[in-house]
DNA sequence: GGTATATGGTTCGGTCCATAGACCATAAAG
DNA sequence: CTTTATGGTCTATGGACCGAACCATATACC
């Protein structure tokens, strides 16, 4: 009988919620969502660049869907720039180099046009990850120091700017999954590649990588000695420091806009 | 270059987050969507049984989609015994009286299949809005004030469980509302109507609704009062108070399917 | 009573999306 | 130099959605 509520549990939260029915109805493709999944595989690290996805027919499988549908995304994909595709024994779908757009260019052009938006989620973050840490710090098991304690060396093991992103992916996660809840670690995940994806990652200068360093250091060590008080606080700190940088980064930005003439 | 990251924002929650590429692309149907949207608008209050909803041509037009599209959703709400669509001048799709189905048979067949999700969902409520009453109080506004007033008074008014039951969602959604983020607006809003959806509406014996009603005035008052820490507790005992009451129910029910031979 | 009107009910042709499957082209492995 | 794993191309089929017209019915209004 209430088979026909069977929909996706949090959904459509750009729209304004109060009235049901306004806005238009979009149907979102095959395609559309198939990139959505392998932009997002690539902003959590599951594919580095330089890396091949998996082939056509296998992507198809995995995902329920024609061979067709995989190519009409990877075409997409491909024309916007952020994979190429190679033939022959040993080809495939690779993942280019700097496909993450994080120029001054991107943010006149995405970010400030859609700014109210970021500022609610950046707003969300703030106050979600301080509950997410504690949380985490209250619930956390064996299985999940032992997790965080990798992600951690990862970490600090990391070389290049790269290799140093994914590893920040890893720990923010294994923090959440210490909560033990998939929807906060789903919510958790999705800002953080929202904001990710649209910043082009999370503005690294060196400087930052040597503070957020501390502050993950900081955190993973408030969830595995269970004290969710320090936990949150770190969580409050690292996740303003975030917002902090993107702001005056969007600020500068702004101000070059105003210099400059409009294209 | 980055139009195909148009995306919806917290979208695709329910699946297994931590392999972008597990499980199989669903295509959402614009029926299929309608249907929820509708479906959400009744929970919400929007329209009360024995109203009836906008006629077919002019949801079309609402919703950007054809008349055929908006008789197939209508059509299987009809199917699900959820309206009934009349004819002639005065006519109309009309909200049937009942059609939540709070029954024990509903939870036997929805609830319990599902209850790791709802476990998760009930958890991240009751860790998310004291975190919302906590910011509504902090940056509550004179109108937030009035419209927090306004919807406290209708639900004193309300006599019969309908009524109650839809001042409520309006308490819970002026407090949201006053924390300003859209974005935690749609969250709280989503989560209070997937919930209450499955439930067939939150338990509201008249005992409940004696216990709720003095919360709902305390949380309130306090969130009037910019008493972020007292708006926590009240959030906290509320919703931990309605939790415990759907485990009671639900463990009541899983009994009873005991002690009954399977059919 | 009769007519106008607002609603749901039905039908038809068109377009686009996705599927399924076969086959071609290419480059590397063996 | 053959095999093989990959991307590239084509065609046929079914389904979803659209747009628009037209039918059926019950009420309002004259």
């Amino acid at each position: 009988m209430s088979e026909i509520f069977e929909a996706p549990l949090l959904n459509e939260l750009q729209r304004d919620s109060t009235d049901p029915l306004a806005g238009p109805i979009v149907v979102r493709n095959a395609p559309e969502q198939i990139v959505e999944r392998l932009v997002t595989a690539v902003a959590l690290g599951v594919y580095v660049p330089g890396q091949a996805l998996p082939p056509e027919r296998e992507l198809a499988s995995l995902l329920g869907v024609s061979r067709a549908t995989v190519r009409e995304a990877l075409r997409r994909m491909t024309d916007s720039g952020y994979i190429e595709q190679r033939r022959g024994r040993n080809g495939g779908s690779f993942v280019l180099e700097d496909w993450r757009p994080s120029s001054a260019d991107l943010i006149r052009r995405h970010l400030l046009p859609n700014w109210t938006r970021f500022e609610a989620l950046f707003d969300t973050r703030q106050l979600l990850e301080p509950v997410i840490a504690a949380t985490a710090a209250l619930r956390r098991n064996d299985d999940d120091v032992a997790a965080l304690s990798q992600a951690l060396d990862d970490y600090h093991a990391a070389t290049d700017r790269e290799e140093s992103r994914v590893a920040d992916e890893r720990v923010h996660r294994a923090v959440a999954e210490s909560t033990h809840n998939p929807v906060l670690v789903g919510l958790s995940a999705q800002i953080r590649t929202r904001i990710s994806l649209d910043l082009g990652a999370e503005p690294y200068t060196p400087e930052i990588r040597r503070v957020a360093a501390v502050q993950h250091g900081l955190l993973a060590d408030a969830v595995i000695d269970q004290d969710s008080e320090r936990a949150s606080a770190i969580a409050l700190e690292h996740f303003g420091l975030t917002e902090k940088l993107v702001r005056d980064l969007v600020a500068r930005v702004r101000d070059l806009a105003i210099l400059e003439t409009d294209e």
